[in-house]
Parts: structure tokens; C-alpha cells; sequence
DNA sequence: ATCAATTAAATTGCACACAATTAAATTGTT
DNA sequence: AACAATTTAATTGTGTGCAATTTAATTGAT
């Protein structure tokens, strides 16, 4: 039943996962630069950009990060004055997080993005929406 | 031409690729961890009981991966007797990593690795089949 | 009302991952 | 042979990402 040979690189699927996703994060990294931010502090900002006003656990919950992770990069991108964190008044536990003017401003900044990666990753229609389809089965599975 | 709307994390590919990739070695890390190794460890562990004896250039070009981060991890390695590092007489240049007994003992533990994570997973053969060609179609895509 | 349990974020510690630089050895050029 | 160019790892610095713990605030139970 159990395949019992050596585990090799080429055969597992785990890898090229990694790869893709480190690939993926590598052809942003280029225009992330100009917006002075890196992948992750674009995914909250992305968050930002939808939901405006999150806190810290809601930031966490969409991205799957924890505070560990998050705290550091929202201070940082405190820092570069793009968003405002601070705790509420009717619960001192709970921080939330909101844009400032500069962050908000980024946004148009970032609308050519995913269409300079579409091009980069040059897929045609059919392939894209096969990928996605893929993907999020895929995802779907893992998360249960 | 160009899609100029704000970009939403629901809408992107790389975020499902980048979830799937945590995703899949936090489903790794408890196998792992009776190894007593972390997953690019044994990224590291795979090519090195394939190939037996690779320079720090060679392991770099089969995992994509640069000596910042590989130095590091194959000192971790060593510390934890799997593997010895020693530079080539020739070429002193060079550092050529291989196996110890440990290490390669290593390999039969590592064994079931493989069919446990199939078990979580949970795909029909049918389904990994396409996942894997499509999955592979990208990463060609993305490597040139 | 008090004290235990829970919750939210921060902190600490460890391990990648990558850019940029450095150090040392080898190769190539004249 | 001398020196520039190249190659290989190592180093430095920054930024994730996760486990485990800590701190502070709130909620729940008696």
C-alpha cells in the first residue's frame, strides 16, 4: 500500500508549490519596490484597500498570519506611514488598523499591477481560469 | 486594455499559490519534526540521498536556492550530524556537502513521508495526475 | 464582587529567503 | 609572471512566518 522508496524531489508535488509560490513572489517583487512595500505588507494592504478598517485578528484571519507575523510588518508599515494602528477605546485588548491618506494614495499605484503580472505570466484566458479552478479546489481540500 | 480597479486579494492567483505553499509544509511539519528536521531541510535531505555528494552550488541550482540561505541550513545540518561539509582539495573554493551513516539512516524514517501526506491529501490519482501536470505546465512557464 | 478562564496582541526565539557585499581561490589575459 | 576578471561560499542586513510564552483586558462563574 505505502510507497516505501526513497522520497526524491522530483516526485512530490509539495515542491513545485514552493517554487511557484516563491517564483510568483519574486515577479512582483519589481513593482512592490516602487510602492516601497513588500508581498505580505501588499497582501494587508490589499485587505486595507477592500475593508478599510480592520484590526489586527481580522487581518490575521483573511491572510492566515498570526501576530507574530503581523504585528512586526503592520509597525512597519506604520513606519512608512501608510496605515494607523491603535486600540480601541471600548476594548483596550483589540487593535485596530486603518489607511491613512498616503495609504490610500498607494492604491492607485498598485491598480497596474496585476495587470503587469498577467502579462508577465502571459496565460491565456482558458489556462488562467483552469488554474484558478485547480487552485482554489485545491485549497478548498487542504482547508478542511 | 489594462484592468485599473483596486486590486483585491480574492481576484489574484499568487495569493491561493502562496496559501497552498504554507499550507502544504505546515501539513509537512509534524512528520518533520520526528525527524527533527524542518522542511527545506529536507528539501536538502531529498537531493542529497538521491545524489549522495553535491557541492553547496549544485544543492543551490536543484532548490533555487543561494549560499545566504543555504550556508546557514547545511551548518544546521551538520550540527545535527546528517551531513559533512568539507572543501574540495582541487578547488578550495568549493564546498562539497555528503551524507553521514545518521543522514542516511535518516532516509528510511523519511520513507513513509510521502504516503502519509498523500493520505492527508486525499486526491484521487486522477486528480493529483492533472494537479501535477498543470502545476508543472506553470512552473515551466514561469522559469523562462 | 472576586477570581478563574478566555481573548487579543505583543514578545521571544528560531529558521528560512533574498539582496548586496566580502573574502578567497582560480582562471584568463597580456 | 603579474594582474584583472571570474567563481564560490560566506557574511550582513532586512523581512517574513510560526511556535510558545507573556501581558493586559475582558468575560464568565460562583
Amino acid at each position: 500500500m505505502d510507497n516505501l522508496e526513497t522520497p526524491k524531489l522530483g516526485d512530490q508535488l509539495c515542491f513545485p508549490f514552493y517554487l511557484i509560490a516563491k517564483e510568483i513572489t519574486g515577479m512582483y517583487r519589481p513593482f512592490l519596490e516602487e510602492l516601497d512595500i513588500t508581498y505580505s505588507q501588499y497582501l494587508v494592504m490589499m485587505v486595507l484597500w477592500e475593508f478599510e478598517r480592520l484590526t489586527v485578528n481580522q487581518i490575521g484571519e483573511k491572510l492566515y498570519l498570526d501576530s507574530g507575523t503581523l504585528t512586526p510588518l503592520l509597525k512597519r508599515l506604520e513606519a512608512k506611514s501608510y496605515i494607523i494602528r491603535h486600540r480601541k477605546k471600548e476594548d483596550e485588548r483589540v487593535v485596530e488598523v486603518y489607511l491613512t491618506e498616503k495609504g490610500n494614495q498607494l492604491q492607485q499605484k498598485a491598480c497596474i499591477i496585476p495587470g503587469k503580472m498577467q502579462e508577465k505570466l502571459n496565460l491565456s484566458e482558458a489556462d488562467l481560469l483552469e488554474l484558478k479552478a485547480t487552485v482554489n479546489k485545491l485549497l478548498i481540500k487542504l482547508e478542511k
